[in-house]
DNA sequence: CTTTTTGCAAATGATTTGCATTAAC
DNA sequence: GTTAATGCAAATCATTTGCAAAAAG
């Protein structure tokens, strides 16, 4: 089986002389249990329910650090708020115009030409997605 | 040629009854002519040196309603601000991970696959674009 | 004239900062 | 013991809202 979030993250904090904490460890965990992509807040309130008392700037500043630390993607929504995806694998990305959802999608996407036009206009690239905008299979009813 | 910003513009408001005014004129007019993406404030503080007295409310208010025309489109930035594009053909991004700019790329890029995938999932789209992420040319030096 | 649009001032809401206290190591 | 991390309260910043005055049709 594959680490827990824990784990990796433990590792990962000790490699760069950082202090393993609970609210760490407990930030990480939340965000890989919830579903889907979540905000600072949501994060916060779902950690209070098990470890009262974290605040929400902590709360802040390690997902900054797990973005820094590669374990989790910060994503800028349409809305203007910020949401953590804490799949890190190559994927892409279903925005609904409505309610402002993101949700993944695995695809094969031949990214080369995009990434040969960055390079010629001397952008180095790091990694291209894809984002979808349409409407999501619940707004599209409701 | 092609029609002036400020000419498409008047005939969009008044098939939709909505009044054509100097700061809706003016507005469209900045956006077009700055280059790149620019933000509600640099319009603003474009506009003002041509027509002063504009207020900032409206700048957002008009931004807003000609992304609702299909005049230009609306991008979130990473750091969580908001951007108008006043390009509309079909193009993709390159998003400095360092300073956060956002530039044009045109490159042909099949994305059939994940229309179908997000199609199967119950999701209609609208459209798709690649969003590189890496180092700009500029920041690469800096 | 009637109704929309504007400008102003104030409100909002997500995110950040300063600083004293606490807890890892 | 040292130094980094936390919690709290206050600050910041982009964006939005309420409302009376101005202007488009």
């Amino acid at each position: 089986m594959s680490e827990t979030a824990e784990a990796v993250l433990s590792r990962a904090l000790r490699e760069r002389g950082q202090r393993v904490t609970p609210q760490r460890l407990g930030i990480a965990r939340v965000l890989h249990e919830l579903p889907g992509h979540a905000t600072a807040e949501v994060v916060h309130a779902e950690l209070t329910e098990r470890i009262p008392g974290v605040s929400l700037p902590t709360v802040y500043a390690t997902l900054e650090l797990l973005d820094e630390l590669g374990l989790v993607k910060r994503l800028a929504t349409e809305g203007g708020t910020v949401v953590y995806d804490p799949r890190t694998h190559d994927h892409h990305h279903l925005v609904c115009r409505r309610c402002g959802s993101i949700r993944d999608v695995d695809a094969q996407v031949d990214r080369q030409a995009v990434l040969d036009a960055a390079a010629a206009s001397g952008f180095i690239p790091d990694d291209a997605q894809v984002v979808v905008r349409g409407l999501c299979a619940d707004c599209r009813n409701a």
